[in-house]
DNA sequence: TATAATCTACCTATTGATAGATATATTTAA
DNA sequence: TTAAATATATCTATCAATAGGTAGATTATA
């Protein structure tokens, strides 16, 4: 993302805090306008089409996120442990009234060009394969049963974090979320 | 519903249809008249704005959703194996291409009237007491253990098939929610 | 005839996008 | 070291298409 200016990042600031609080169709070139204090013919100058911005957009999250996941795993040496980092993330997330940008985009998929399409199966590909290192260490760290398939189990803590999050949003209820991926914890625990 | 004509109702289904594959946002009255027939005038005649459209539609997918719930009930008195005829409805829905609508309603709720997130609520809150009721009788049945926290595990219980049918949509992969509810229902059998 | 349903015709606002002018840096060549 | 050339960034002005919505005429139905 080094090859991206101040303007287009403050740009893509704006856009992706629509996309997690609105939605990806619910702002407009002139929105941004607004908001950045730059005119609309000046962001087509950095994104040509909408679909640019998204594609753009969601490079910029997914590195983001990315860092994100690896400064929990830094900084957290026990596995249940940095599955819990990762729900607190999410939790705060819901705090904010925002929903995941991935979540949010993967609701607007046929409305989007395949390249995004193919970034948000990176992204959720991303976390599970985190979610699945984390688990086994947490199974050699004894804290985590071995009787479960880790992929599997992987792929349903992201599913509960995505859903819970959802619905937490629409009931603005954070903790409605965090309640879930706790249980889901208690339920792998040893 | 049954204060809703024919017209009404076939526009209802091509809105429906659209919301759970494109989104809200993702279509217009015009769209509308297309598919159905009619006139956009005549669609206004029966939903004066788009947001009456938006009420009227997920009343109606809540009914017809809680007929599918009683159904269930009826037709299977074992709890664990209601909670997979469940899943295997949502496994559907994502075999059709589709999303929950009220899970894509939920990703646009900040453009929808408060009088749709409130049905929205009560659609997640029907589903889940539904969930809990099934669990509570899996216990009963000795089939799922009593070590767990009823409520919360139906909100896990949905939060997992709302956000795996969101992956495995985005994935275009049914199998890939099936596999996570499976695994729920082995995590909490006794 | 009165009501319900549908139509034609239109409106205003907004959408994403483009053309071309202009100003400001940056690089290149004399 | 200037001066010219080029690239970068922003602007004004505008476009065709589409959005949701309305007024009022017309047709069908009870």
């Amino acid at each position: 993302m080094a090859e991206l200016n101040n303007t287009a990042h403050r740009v893509l600031d704006v856009a992706e805090r629509y996309t997690q609080t609105h939605g990806f169709n619910a702002f407009s070139y002139k929105d941004l306008q607004n908001e950045v204090g730059v005119k609309t013919s000046s962001i087509h100058y950095y994104f040509p089409t909408k679909q640019d911005l998204a594609l753009k957009m969601v490079e910029r999250y997914i590195d983001r996120f990315n860092a994100s996941l690896n400064s929990i795993s830094n900084e957290q040496s026990i596995g249940l442990k940095r599955l819990d980092k990762l729900a607190q993330v999410y939790v705060d997330v819901v705090k904010q009234g925002k929903f995941c940008m991935c979540g949010m985009l993967a609701s607007d998929i046929l409305s989007l060009p395949e390249a995004v399409k193919s970034k948000l199966c990176d992204f959720f590909q991303m976390i599970e394969d985190w979610i699945a290192e984390a688990i086994e260490l947490g199974i050699a760290q004894d804290d985590v049963t071995e009787s479960i398939d880790i992929k599997t189990t992987a792929a349903h803590y992201l599913a509960s974090l995505e859903g819970g999050m959802l619905i937490a949003r629409t009931k603005n209820e954070p903790a409605y979320l965090k309640a879930i991926t706790t249980e889901v914890l208690v339920l792998i625990k040893r």
